[in-house]
DNA sequence: GACCACTGGTTTTTT
DNA sequence: ACCAGTGGTC
């Protein structure tokens, strides 16, 4: 246990080995958060002062959930699975599905995602023959979305006027049609845990007597209804509830625009007595200056429950600063800056290029892609997320839970089988006359709408009966094949990546079924193989697949790099309007949030801190004049070191030549498998009759299809068939 | 049902 | 600039 213990400084100290009472751990950036917590817990545990079964950890996303029962099994040979760990939505599944009957649910309830959610709550005004230009689904699914996480139902909500009275009404109707289909939406997971714990007394108090230690992770970013099932969980108020171990910083709350609510680590001071709030003040990742600066940002902000980083780091290295005529140059001069870096012996995978919006890193890319610098972008589309999965996914819904309309939807006529448009209206009406699902009323209903809806329906039965006593990953696998999708896809042009998802959904299936994780594991013993798999696949959409740490520069949104850190960071677009960000700079609640964004992102960094910013930058199609960012301002002056621009041409074709193997991203498309006659070359600079010079930075295709893709100087880029386009080596 | 032209909307994102 | 979604035509 001493080794346990070792190495921690006084206050991480102090937090792990507190008494057993509620507290509050002020955690800045890089001050060891996660080793507090698994700390804890392994001292907690070590001492005997709580069994493995009286431990609840709550986090928010799947990552740190695995981050934690990792190093929680590498610290102690106990048995992890006992403990519950694991994020708000993924225990209130686990609970839901142990306790379905009392929640009112099917046992084989499905989980839909915000895109599911949002085609449910479509097909619902199709329904009602509501227009959706008045009421846009997105902005419906927001609205609900915000009441459950307030723990408002439709008929306690609020009417002020017409329009929510109307939207109130809808959300009534939502309820109902998901109670109906045997489905829950996300926020919907916490809000039936939520009042069926608060209802059920034995259930309440059993779940009460049994979690003695209750710790949550990043609690700056809990939302109203996370913090009350808090509260209930741990018996607030009561003598012997359990403990409850918050740790959080409120100066890396960056989530309010999605129902985050800094004021519960001051709501949770109060109502819960805290009178033991820890800081955790030292800074073992950044240089001083870094940290310097970061301090001085944030100190502009209002009512922070005050925290300053230290190190006992050096100074190290000034802030560069970089002002660059356009956001084309400012990439080039980023681009040039890592290559250099990567030369002096920086692992690329020590590089992140920051931004504010996605829509940043394409000029970054461009630049990365020419010049032959491997990288990857986080974001974007996940894996369980992806169209071709869905559609799996959807036949697998259909034959754990036939009620689900959403999962009808989506595939009664996927691969097309001739249901169209009006069948399905049909069948919307039939549904609704009869008050059943599309299922059922598919079913019943024979001969009119035609032989294609009773074959729909036989495949469904087809399926559940040739798959019922089939091992998980072999199910998945005869509905690919079963179902038509695989045969839709080997006909289509660009299907070969689809196909490829398919296969690693069946691969998915199987680590799935071999995975010994406890809160899974669970889950499976509730509801079985295919319906915690489905589970899984709503709540766990995916970390970004293949590829993870590989050699590569890391492009991400400062969001997104939250709870990450690198050697190098460049923090680029720093620009009224674009960061601190224009919707948001009005308010002061808006410009902190921004603030505390910019101190997430210059406290990414480890050694070297880069700040940029374009006096032009492209953006929506149009040239936007920029003025540097305020939060320049608010650093002081010495701790930067401004790196005067070069003076280039605003545009410069890149140079051609002297890169060979040159390593290409996910977004590359098959350039060394083109053949390119007339010795043109990916990186050669190329002359066009009408576009002028260019460079050619990609190629598909061979013989007639050949194409490529050249930036022009003045034209831009542009995709060739080098059968007709006459381009000569410049 | 496939293809194409037009439109609107573009901060951040997990579950 | 660029994407997704839609509505029209063949």
């Amino acid at each position: 246990m001493s080794d346990l213990l070792a190495n921690l400084n006084p206050p991480q100290l102090a937090a792990v080995t507190l008494p057993p009472q509620h507290a509050l751990i002020l955690a800045g950036a890089g001050s060891g958060k996660t080793r507090v917590l698994t700390t804890r817990i392994a001292w907690l545990l070590s001492t005997g002062q709580v069994a493995p079964s009286g431990v609840l950890a709550v986090t928010f996303t799947n990552k740190a959930a695995k981050e934690m029962q990792a190093r929680l099994s590498a610290m102690l040979p106990v048995n992890v699975r006992a403990m519950w760990i694991g994020t708000f939505h993924g225990l209130c599944n686990r609970l839901l599905r142990a306790h379905h009957k009392e929640a009112g649910l099917p046992a084989l309830f499905q989980i839909l995602d915000s895109g599911d959610q949002q085609a449910a709550v479509k097909r619902m005004l199709k329904n009602l023959n509501v227009d959706d230009e008045k009421f846009p689904p997105r902005e419906l699914c927001h609205f609900f979305n915000a009441h459950k996480e307030q723990g408002v139902r439709a008929a306690q909500a609020e009417v002020y006027d017409d329009y929510t009275r109307r939207r109130v009404e809808l959300y009534a109707e939502y309820e109902a049609q998901c109670q109906r289909e045997g489905v829950v939406d996300f926020a919907e997971l916490l809000l039936r845990t939520y009042e069926l714990l608060s209802r059920n007394e034995p259930l309440r108090q059993h779940y009460q007597r049994r979690f003695r230690h209750i710790l949550v992770d990043e609690f700056q970013d809990t939302n109203v209804l996370q913090y009350k099932w808090l509260k209930l969980l741990a018996d607030h108020g009561a003598e012997d509830g359990a403990k409850l171990f918050a740790v959080g910083d409120d100066d890396q709350s960056i989530y309010r625009f999605r129902g985050a609510e800094v004021g519960n680590m001051r709501d949770f001071e109060r109502e819960f007595r805290v009178d033991s709030v820890i800081r955790l003040e030292q800074n073992y990742r950044s240089h001083g200056n870094i940290l310097e600066a970061a301090n001085a940002i944030i100190k502009h902000n209002r009512g922070r429950l005050g925290k300053n980083l230290w190190t006992d780091a050096g100074a190290g290295e000034p802030i560069r600063v970089f002002e660059g005529f356009s956001d084309l140059d400012e990439a080039r001069f980023i681009v040039d800056e890592t290559r250099e870096l990567i030369r002096d012996g920086v692992p690329r995978s020590q590089i992140a290029l920051l931004y504010r919006s996605n829509a940043q890193s394409r000029v970054l890319e461009h630049q990365l892609f020419t010049a032959g610098v491997p990288y990857r972008v986080y974001g974007g589309l996940r894996f369980f997320e992806r169209q071709e999965i869905k559609h799996a996914l959807a036949y697998l819904r259909l034959i754990a839970n036939p009620d689900d309309d959403t999962a009808f939807a989506r595939v009664v006529n996927f691969p097309a089988r001739g249901i169209g448009a009006r069948s399905q209206e049909h069948l919307q009406a039939a549904a609704h006359q009869a008050n059943s699902s599309l299922y059922n009323a598919a079913a019943s209903l024979s001969g009119k709408a035609g032989a294609s809806v009773g074959a729909f329906v036989r495949l469904i039965e087809e399926l559940r009966r040739d798959t019922a006593n089939l091992p998980l990953p072999e199910m998945v696998e005869h509905v690919v094949e079963v179902s038509g999708l695989r045969r839709h896809y080997l006909g289509e042009k660009e299907g070969q990546e689809r196909l490829d998802n398919l296969d690693e959904l069946i691969n998915a299936a199987v680590n799935f079924v071999q995975e010994e994780s406890g809160g899974d594991l669970a889950a499976r013993e509730e509801a079985g193989d295919l319906a915690a798999f489905l589970a899984h696949a709503s709540l766990e959409a995916g970390e970004h697949q293949a590829g993870e740490g590989e050699e590569a520069l890391q492009l991400m949104t400062v969001h997104a790099a939250k709870g990450l850190e690198f050697d190098v960071v460049f923090l680029s677009g720093l620009e009224q309007g674009l960061f601190p960000h224009e919707n948001a700079a009005a308010e002061r609640e808006g410009l902190e949030e921004e603030r505390r964004l910019m101190y997430v992102a210059v406290t990414r960094a480890r050694q070297r801190l880069y700040l940029s910013w374009a006096q032009t930058r492209m953006l929506h199609g149009q040239t936007r004049y920029c003025v540097a960012s305020s939060f320049f301002d608010e650093i002081p002056g010495e701790l930067l070191r401004r790196i005067n621009p070069v003076a280039k041409p605003v545009y410069e074709a890149p140079r051609a030549g002297g890169r060979g193997g040159a390593a290409r991203s996910s977004s590359a498309s098959a350039a060394d498998a083109a053949g390119l006659p007339n010795g043109l070359r990916i990186g050669m600079n190329v002359q066009h009759a009408k576009f002028g010079l260019g460079v050619i930075i990609a190629a598909e295709g061979r013989g007639a299809d050949a194409r490529v893709q050249v930036n022009f100087m003045d034209a831009g880029m542009k995709w060739l068939a080098l059968e007709y386009a006459r381009l000569t080596p410049a």
